[in-house]
DNA sequence: GTGAAAGCGCTAACAG
DNA sequence: CTGTTAGCGCTTTCAC
């Protein structure tokens, strides 16, 4: 069962061990023939180069190491998912370390992977506010993806949420909803504050304020959004839409809209955020929901990190447009059939 | 930033390279003072071998392949945290691979694994079914964990899904449930059968058959929660308690029977299964669920491959027991009051 | 054109 | 007790 070594394989085309090096690499000038008979016996022996070896003396592994804060939760993963595959593209590939946002795990995980001398560094969280560096002066390219470092110039990418926002908003508006409420999570998150921002910003520049309340902060939470909304609707009975800054807040105003008797789309319109499968697909009716597209944040992550490494280090923060996938849930008054996507930002598919 | 390699400490401490691996490792026969000074030197430069080096020479790289076809879907991810948490213990690194269920990609990723001298592979899936075995001949140890190998013993590490049924059961049965039905996914998933079969097992011990319409196969879905129970009451309107094959299923259980006008758990008790958080929190009133320990499935996985690593090669299909966490959808009518959590199985947490 | 030799960082025999 | 030597598998000068 053992491999077949460039010893072996210089045997068999029976020529010198540098040679059979320079023939497999295309170096060096060579007689073609020589070459086809070394590339002949590496095929027949079924020959691959031992990484180790060839690390050990270029001082690069092609590895680079994945770090989460965030146990693979739901927002990290479908970004180290996407950063996984455009790395896999580039013959990287990743170590996967879990810290479980503990400080002391974290360094452990940072020293193991320079100790195994990774190529480079992707480090995904849950949320988007500023962390610690994981550094500070790391001696490699470090990329940080859904989330940011706090007094760094190192690279970070992150979605759009105000963008987000506005998509949601511009949807509704475009549907002819003129009273839209906001229910959405704490008003410490950044990202909470970015979404309610851009949508505010539409509906100030389109003259139709947010409705009375203003932008109703709380929890992620189902049941948050049944609170919320029953309040919402004692003290503005007249609301057409609700935008919900995730979609288990939506699932839970579709729930309390349900009890009061409303009909969604027909009186209300709701859109989620997130778009995350399972909730919005479970939903009766099937949610609108802004996607963040984190596979796109983790491609573009890794993009970020292998250009690093080539030498081309980016800086400061970049954003990832998000996309509204519309549903049922936000089909105009009076209009229920609606094309089962459509997306806003201008990307294809993400 | 270069590191300190061991030839820096040896010339720190004015000894010889190989004196100095030996103090490093604790071998051969040095003086203790020798010891020290190497020791010493390695503190003071930061030294830290090179496992490239390391394992160039051993043949052992304390790297372990993990492979899921399940792009790191909801049943996969604890499995890969409890074995990742499993494997750090033991100072191994993890390659994460994330085979999209594509043939194609598993070989590539297979051959990248073996070409840097992974030194054992964990396989994860979402789904028990046997699959192809990932070899055949791999010359290094393989697990398969939530996922186990068509034609193959080699060892797989598995949730206890009858165990689960049973558990489920017993509680209804211990709550003075009689009327039970059991609403559950497609009946060719093998994870659906066993934990209809285990419902059935302790129902039938009890003198308590399954509720009119035996068990109701169809998706794992909302939708279908809601359109089965819709059915059920129909046909069976004294049903006293459904047991559903995900948190899913549940949830559009709920939902239908809110519809109707039973009270959860009042009239009619629900318990899901997955202990999905999102679900069982966000359901109202919250969902008792069965948990699968899906992160001791991993770790337990981990510990086989080790083992295996080790010399001691692990076979067959080994079950993990699951966990009933009871919640107030279940409550004994009449006696809304429950501890928040018990647990089932023997486990304490899991 | 091709081979011999040096060396990446480390460990394990063997001398001394 | 400690130093020297010989590699692990590979690439890269440098002679011939």
């Amino acid at each position: 069962m053992k491999r077949a070594t460039i010893r072996d394989v210089a045997a068999d085309a029976g020529v010198s061990i540098g040679t059979a090096s320079k023939a497999l690499n295309g170096q060096g000038r060579l007689r073609p023939e020589t070459r086809e008979r070394v590339a002949e016996a590496a095929r027949r022996l079924g020959f691959a180069p031992n990484p180790l070896a060839q690390a050990l003396l270029a001082g690069r592994t092609y590895t680079v190491g994945m770090i989460t804060t965030d146990s693979f939760g739901r927002f990290s993963i479908p970004v180290m998912l996407g950063a996984e595959d455009a790395l896999g593209a580039g013959q990287m590939s990743v170590f996967m370390c879990d810290t479980r946002d503990d400080p002391e795990r974290e360094r452990r995980y940072v020293e193991m992977l320079t100790a195994r001398r990774v190529d480079g560094l992707i480090v995904t969280g849950r949320r988007i506010e500023p962390r610690p560096a994981i550094g500070p002066r790391m001696g490699i390219p470090v990329v940080y993806a859904m989330t940011q470092a706090a007094d760094s110039d190192e690279p970070a990418v992150l979605p759009d949420d105000v963008g987000g926002g506005q998509a949601a908003a511009q949807h509704l508006l475009a549907t002819g909803r003129r009273r839209i409420a906001h229910i959405t999570g704490p008003e410490r998150f950044l990202a909470a504050r970015k979404r309610a921002t851009g949508l505010t910003e539409v509906l100030g520049a389109a003259g139709v304020p947010v409705a009375d309340g203003g932008v109703l902060y709380g929890e992620w939470s189902e049941r948050w959004g049944r609170e919320a909304t029953a309040r919402l609707l004692e003290q503005a009975p007249d609301t057409d839409a609700i935008f919900c800054g995730s979609d288990q807040i939506a699932r839970g105003a579709g729930d309390a809209l349900r009890l009061t008797g409303r009909r969604v789309p027909d009186d209300i319109a709701l859109i989620g955020f997130d778009n995350w499968d399972p909730m919005v697909r479970g939903s009766d009716p099937p949610l609108t929901s802004v996607d963040m597209c984190l596979e796109d944040v983790g491609r573009a992550a890794a993009e970020d990190l292998l250009a690093a490494i080539g030498g081309e280090a980016a800086h400061g923060v970049r954003t990832v447009p998000c996309r509204l996938v519309v549903r049922e849930s936000s089909a105009a008054a009076g209009q229920p059939e609606v094309a089962p996507v459509v997306s806003a930002g201008g990307g294809a598919d993400c």
